[in-house]
DNA sequence: ACCATGCCTGACCGATCGGCCAGGTTCTGA
DNA sequence: TCAGAACCTGGCCGATCGGTCAGGCATGGT
């Protein structure tokens, strides 16, 4: 895992300041400057600023793809509460990761990063429960992206509470019932 | 109104190229190739790019400003309802703005821009309906940015049910009647 | 003693971008 | 007709940023 000190401090470092400035508004000067190095070494231990993103990001990669296959063989309202459920805990472990491509929407852009790109198309489609009702559809990104946002507002801040409110007000604006149906 | 008609181009441009390509993502020599004409022309019918961004805003922050005004003289529920239909209103008149300032969120950082910032903290917490539970006020945020991303997401889509689908969805998870109040 | 490997660096490069300027052209009113 | 204002431009500048490169330094195995 620690193959280097100085690596696991580039991303420690890359990781804060990409949550707090964005990835887009974090140039690798700074980088080094808070790790305490030169940029060349930054460029030693990451093929490039983005190889750095994507190491950040694959843990939570990780785990959105966990969650995508665990909700393929779910159907009707259990899939929409495995999703409510599944997706405030990947928002609430992951929180400074889903910011910061919360904050840089074009960041889906990047080609490393399109695989997200489909996850998100059917995790929103699991929130609207596969209806063809316009409503529901917009309910269900308006849910999304709610929940997203917190994970930016709230990036250093272990509320207790957290997870519950988010998870009722997401049932609610869902029309869910509001108990955990299988636990 | 129309002073000039380049400059008029120069603004429809922007806004298209804005919504599509963010802010920092639209360099001048994009919008001049749009528009027709050199750079230095950008430059000479506004002070700088921040000049065309804030005067796209205009009308918008105005609007935003309005609504402010309104929810100050209302108290409770009814300043919750009218928080919500007045902001559900905003979004769709100004999706385009919305969705550019959702976008790239650290436009707010702009001192030009920082006018923002106290008016959505107010809606939030008219949103909450002024409460200090927590998950009020995270249900309130959940709320507040997911409209926003209905912005960015139906930018060129007038679709007719969008403001019943998005003031219900946002009536259930605020917990607040169904039925607007006043009207 | 020597060399290979891993780690790190300053200096530099090319591209991009916002902005400035001197000067040219067109329009307008006296 | 002509002066001045308004409009527009190519060319240039400085700053920023991601990335490259040749070389320095320490370590450890032989």
């Amino acid at each position: 895992m620690a193959r280097n000190r100085t690596r696991d401090d580039i991303l420690t470092v890359s990781a804060r300041l990409f949550a707090r400035d964005g990835f887009r508004g974090t140039p690798l000067s700074d980088i080094a400057a808070a790790v305490g190095c030169s940029k060349a070494t930054l460029l030693y231990h990451f093929a490039g600023k983005d190889a750095i993103l994507r190491e950040l990001l694959r843990p939570a990669a990780a785990a959105a793809f966990d969650l995508d296959a665990r909700l393929t063989g779910l159907t009707g309202d259990d899939a929409r509460a495995a999703a409510v459920d599944g997706f405030v805990d990947l928002v609430l472990e992951y929180r400074s990761e889903v910011g910061l491509l919360y904050a840089d929407p074009h960041l889906v852009d990047m080609p490393a990063l399109a695989e997200f790109k489909p996850i998100v198309d059917r995790l929103c489609s699991a929130f609207a429960g596969g209806s063809a009702d316009p409503a529901d559809q917009i309910a269900a990104q308006v849910v999304l992206s709610g929940l997203c946002q917190v994970g930016l507002e709230h990036a250093a801040d272990p509320h207790p509470g957290l997870r519950d409110a988010l998870t009722r007000v997401a049932r609610r604006a869902l029309l869910l019932a509001s108990d955990r149906p299988t636990d």
